[in-house]
DNA sequence: ACCGAAGA
DNA sequence: TCTTCGGT
């Protein structure tokens, strides 16, 4: 449905496009699209595109095309540095905006080029002259333009695949921030960017409780003395510079007098002209697209109306809820119910709301999750009440990656008899026909004694996040940050140019081209790799080889470890992550803002990042993981001699397979024997083939289909295991896990070969790794239930796949870990032991 | 094999 | 979107 429809709008709306913005996602989103004769097109491409869709389902009245033009903008006068780092406009790139300059003028479009300012600043001084007559549309998606919202001014991106729509309501919902104080606050927090270095140790959290005491820069210099000590010493040298920083964030508001609206008038009425432009420009799907608008007046909304739309009615006479089918949906604050053909509007949440849908038989919601962090007196309503409409969703097909309310609803609209404008009553009939699916594949167990419990328990630990030492933090980063100067330095000599080292197209061309060296690994892509595989074994030919590997790794570390994560940092220091559980095709959890499950363990500076995660003052961390989960599991379920005895004996498993696989004993095991024997029983649980084997062991094709032949004589029933496992697969299109978790594999039947063989190596991998999710799942609702940890003041903080880390009173620690491996190795029953490794220490480092 | 983040 | 690299 058009903006203007769902937003009401009375008056044309004026859409102004941030166009330099859509320019470059395009040209790196579609780097082969190229006319014949080589001209790049791709980012013509996508802005052409963008705009036909656009044209068609908003049919705007007024629409400006806005981008930046060459030169330098007073920003940079501001500050030298200021956008330093990124690069000129990429040759190819440069060479399209010409053209499609060109192509949006015959198309009917107003463009407007920014000179001394930026394409943003054009968008946020037209918005404001605008937004008097008229409601204005902001097409973009640089975060800098929130500060433009307004009660008429909206902020839109339809490029991705779920469109965003940001107002004034979202964004004061979303961010506790007036949209006016938005520079403050990059001001305080900095934009990488941007390269404005905001202050450091300031993260978001920081930010937000700073200019809620003091609502802007001004007022926080003014009443400074009233900042804590630990503030104040935070903040003093930076305190003039924040004001630079935020006139750079600050968009203008008073540039481009002279445009007036009635220019931005789109006048497509005479199309050939542009239709020819697109055939010079080969954009052949396009000319199709507009050829066949211009020649119909399309008129439908695009959105199939079933059921009629029932009136919502503002709730203060509360429905009876007692012992019925019932659907919500969160909006802002507010909630909205629907039961019975009828539906209510609620401002909030409140206890006699809570009370009333508590005595319901099942609450259909499009994410539990979200509804516990709406409001705690939802934690009120029995855990069995609720209908989980996403994780039904993800149980019934794990390998969608968008479970969204309206994805979902679109994929069963045939099926359903509400009016759209009604959700709450259109999730109370997804949730019936969820539910029937979920009981035809027999999932109702795995949805109601695993996944659904375990949802309050992943918002506790996301809640509860861990602890930072920020001071570690600062003093790691700064060293790294020295090194990685000097390395930059001594790789530019050595390479005889300067370059961006973090591209790696640069890096390939200085490498292969410019220094002559013989590339010999290329990427799925097909160009030549520069990853640490490929360039180790170039290792000898060119001594800068070394020096970018040390590079690659500590900037590697400083980039995605020790500068964004203090950022991310509350008042005590502690970060929250988010586990999420509709992620994976598996059924593992994953980990993202930040991610907490990649944080590095081995190598040089592993154990020392580690150490930077602590436990709070008088606390300890408890770490537990399995020991060869996956491993176990293959044991179980194949039931292979070998395997079972060895891990009845607690032996070194690898050891035990390399005297299998090298018929030795197992003390004669050299450490080369185990790690090839370590390697195939890796690869094998991915399913790994014989190519891949071999590289990875650098054995020839025909030698490492010897070493898996001699693997699968020596382990006969995991090769029976495994044909027995892709024969279920074929036969029934999917896998199944031990709690019931079911992966979906269509292409196990298919014709062609190599998805054939891609399909039977996720079967395998996903029957193991499920079921040891399945397992750690069932075990982190044991932790949380039991009485003891309970007792002790333990809190439960990161999965990590196989481990579990906890916080707890210095003085309990041993009593827990002792408690919880008791725990985690008795969740299931299996042919082997489930093994339990488990540590304390100060830090996450010492715990393990 | 399964992820997420950063950079171009 | 692709490449790379961190984790399991």
């Amino acid at each position: 449905m058009s903006l203007k429809n769902r937003l009401g709008f009375t008056r044309e709306p004026v859409y102004l496009i941030d166009g330099s913005a859509f320019v470059y996602r395009g040209f790196y989103a579609y780097p082969d699209l190229k006319r014949s004769d080589g001209f790049p097109t791709n980012a013509m491409f996508i802005v052409l595109r963008l705009l036909a869709k656009l044209l068609r389902e908003e049919k705007p009245a007024y629409l400006g095309f806005v981008l930046d033009g060459k030169g330098p903008t007073f920003r940079h006068a501001l500050m030298e540095s200021y956008k330093a780092q990124r690069m000129r406009m990429p040759e190819n790139l440069a060479v399209q905006i010409e053209p499609l300059l060109e192509g949006l003028g015959k198309m009917g479009i107003a463009t407007i080029v920014s000179h001394g300012v930026e394409a943003d600043d054009v968008l946020a001084s037209l918005a404001n002259r605008f937004k008097k007559d008229r409601p204005v549309v902001l097409v973009g998606a640089d975060k800098d333009l929130q500060q433009c919202l307004d009660e008429n001014v909206y902020l839109w991106d339809p490029s991705m695949r779920k469109e965003k729509l940001v107002t004034l309501e979202s964004f004061r919902t979303h961010q506790d921030l007036v949209p006016g104080q938005w520079p403050d606050y990059q001001a305080l927090v900095g934009d990488k960017a941007d390269n404005i270095p905001g202050i450091p140790g300031v993260g978001p959290k920081t930010a937000l409780g700073l200019l809620k005491r003091f609502p802007s820069l001004e007022a926080l210099r003014d009443g400074f003395e009233r900042l804590s000590a630990k503030e104040q010493t935070r903040l003093k040298p930076h305190m003039e510079d924040i004001f630079l920083y935020r006139e750079l964030t600050r968009l203008k508001t008073d540039c481009c007098a002279d445009h007036v609206c009635a220019q931005l008038k789109i006048n497509q009425e005479d199309m050939s002209a542009f239709l020819d432009f697109l055939d010079a420009y080969e954009f052949h799907s396009l000319k199709r697209e507009f050829a066949r608008d211009d020649a119909r007046d399309t008129n439908a909304s695009g959105h199939k109306m079933t059921g009629t739309f029932v009136e919502p009615v503002h709730g203060e006479a509360l429905p009876d809820c007692a012992g019925k089918q019932v659907g919500m949906i969160l909006e802002g604050k507010g909630v909205r119910i629907g039961l019975e053909g009828r539906e209510y509007l609620f401002d909030a949440c409140s206890m006699s709301l809570v009370t009333a849908l508590g005595t319901a038989q099942s609450i259909a919601v499009p994410s539990l999750k979200d509804v516990l962090y709406h409001h705690r007196l939802w934690y009120l309503v029995p855990l069995g009440t609720w209908f989980d409409i996403g994780l039904a969703e993800y149980l019934l097909d794990p390998e969608e990656r968008n479970y969204g309310f309206e994805r979902i609803r679109d994929g069963l609209s045939g099926e359903l008899d509400t009016h759209p404008e009604n959700p709450a009553l259109t999730a109370c009939r997804i949730g019936e026909l969820l539910t029937k699916r979920l009981e035809a594949g027999d999932f109702i167990p795995l949805m109601r004694e695993l996944e659904l419990p375990l949802i309050p328990v992943l918002v506790k630990m996301e809640q509860n996040g861990i602890r930072l030492d920020l001071e570690a933090f600062a003093a790691f980063l700064a060293e790294v940050q020295e090194k990685l100067d000097q390395l930059t330095t001594a790789i530019y000599q050595e390479a005889g140019t300067t370059f961006n080292i973090r591209s790696s197209q640069q890096l390939a061309e200085v490498l292969f081209d410019r220094l002559g060296i013989v590339s010999r690994k290329k990427t799925p892509g097909g160009k030549p790799s520069t990853s640490v595989q490929a360039l180790e074994a170039l290792a000898d030919a060119h001594p800068v080889i070394n020096s970018i590997l040390r590079y690659r790794t500590l900037e590697k570390l400083r980039s995605t470890y020790l500068e964004p994560l203090p950022k991310l940092v509350d008042r005590e220091n502690r970060v929250h992550t988010h586990f999420n559980n509709l992620a994976t095709a598996t059924g593992r959890l994953s980990s993202s803002k930040p991610n907490l499950q990649n944080i590095p363990i081995r190598g040089e500076f592993g154990p020392r990042m580690r150490g930077c995660f602590i436990a709070r003052p008088g606390y300890k961390l408890v770490a537990a993981d399995y020991s060869q989960i996956e491993l176990r599991i293959l044991a179980h379920m194949s039931k292979d001699p070998h395997l079972l005895d060895a891990f009845a004996r607690n032996e070194d498993i690898h050891a035990r397979t390399a005297a299998l696989l090298f018929d030795k004993e197992p003390e004669a095991i050299q450490a080369d024997e185990r790690r090839k024997a370590k390697t195939i029983n890796f690869g094998l649980l991915y399913g790994m083939g014989p190519q891949k084997l071999g590289k990875d062991l650098g054995l020839t094709l025909k030698e490492a289909k010897e070493f898996i032949a001699r693997y699968f004589s020596a382990l006969a029933k995991v090769k029976t295991f495994y044909t027995d496992v892709e024969k279920r697969a074929r036969a029934h299109g999917s896998v199944t896990t031990i709690a019931g978790r079911r992966r979906l594999l269509p292409d196990i039947n298919s014709r062609n070969a190599n998805l054939a063989q891609q399909a039977r190596r996720m079967a395998i991998n996903t029957v193991v790794q499920g079921s040891a999710a399945d397992v750690i799942k069932k075990a982190m609702l044991a932790v949380d239930r039991d009485p003891l940890l309970h007792k002790t003041g333990s809190r439960i903080l990161l999965q990590v796949h196989d481990e579990l880390v906890l916080e707890v009173p210095a003085e309990n620690a041993i009593e827990v870990g002792e408690r919880l491996t008791v725990i985690m190795s008795g969740v299931y029953d299996l042919d082997v032991p489930l093994a339990v490794d488990w540590g304390i220490g100060d830090n996450w480092a010492q715990a393990h």
